[in-house]
DNA sequence: CACCATTTTAGCACTTGGTACTAATATCAG
DNA sequence: CTGATATTAGTACCAAGTGCTAAAATGGTG
């Protein structure tokens, strides 16, 4: 048996909510009504047409690729790099990275673009990190601007280690303070 | 004038960089150049319609919002917690958290975990890292289930300040240690 | 049962932003 | 001047719609 009308029209909210890129025609098989019921229940839901969703969740996600953590990539941009000798990048606070109450960003995003330029200052295949201190000096706030700067203290080619500091300042305050002892494994 | 056609291709490329979501019409008006051209031009680099963008675009970005770190959320799937003693979290490594070369985990995955969960802990209005010594043990790999045991160790009420161990295995290897010095603001 | 309202279908013209293709012009280089 | 390359024009067609009119099905209610 159909679905009422009240029943369909809800049902269509949610799965257009799961997915927005259904067409009316595959809409209409699914509930086994025709394409202009469908179209009457959009109208009725204020539903826009296909390409408009379409075009609503591009717009919603574009220029917001830095909203969530490029997990696999450098967190935060580096603006300038001396391989093996230092690195300089820029990490711009959000609502996103702040504990909602208080407007405080997590530990670990200010680790996490201090630990990620030091692994990208080291000019290796690969390196990871051993062991580190971290020093959280002052709290870092929405909207605040962190610049990381990233030098090499020493390397001991012996042990394949290598000694980074990292201190983030937003606006001249020091805001963090890193200590990182990385591994590296050498060009073949 | 008008430019060559290299030049024209060039920058139709950095033009639709920066903003998928515009017609041939008007790409033809800002060049110039008639509609046709600009087909001709889409065709030669293979560069889809404004529809495809537009989907691609959405696609791209739709059904990844559980791909990407939740920032604002604890990392990890948090299975036990007695507050201001103890609390364990499990967080399942995929390919998104590892280095693509081969496939160890990036550290602030593990730092995250281990953050995130020392601040649950605190049973808080609001708890803040202040300092932290960390050891990566060993290379935790895509697939591996890492289960983080969090442990307050000290509390001292006079300065607010709460010390926590973290002790992440994998398969009761032990993957990462890490001492956490909490900033703790009292409840009202 | 008959009647009216609601609901569902159907059909047609028109819109956008294209594709695919053909054919006519420009434009320039040797 | 002649070819080759580049540009423009024009046509038919498509997907996924909107907007509108009209017919049919369905459902209660007196």
């Amino acid at each position: 048996m159909k679905y009422t009308k009240r029943d369909r029209q809800q049902l269509l909210l949610e799965t257009l909510e799961k997915n927005p890129f259904i067409t009316d025609e595959q809409l209409a098989s699914t509930f086994n009504v025709s394409v202009q019921t469908i179209r009457l229940d959009r109208m009725e839901l204020s539903i826009p047409e296909l390409r408009e969703r379409i075009k609503s969740v591009a717009a919603h996600n574009f220029g917001e690729e830095v909203k969530s953590l490029p997990l696999n990539e450098v967190i935060g941009e580096i603006i300038d790099i001396d391989l093996d000798k230092q690195a300089i990048s820029i990490l711009d606070i959000t609502q996103d990275h702040v504990f909602a109450r208080n407007g405080i960003a997590r530990g670990h995003h200010l680790f996490a673009q201090a630990n990620s330029l030091a692994v990208a200052v080291i000019n290796d295949e690969l390196a990871l990190t051993r062991k580190s201190t971290i020093t959280f000096v002052k709290p870092v706030k929405a909207g605040d601007r962190v610049i990381a700067k990233a030098v090499v203290l020493s390397s001991d080619t012996e042990k394949n280690s290598t000694l980074i500091e990292v201190t983030s300042k937003v606006e001249n305050d020091t805001v963090f303070i890193g200590q990182f002892s990385m591994y590296r494994v050498t060009k073949s």
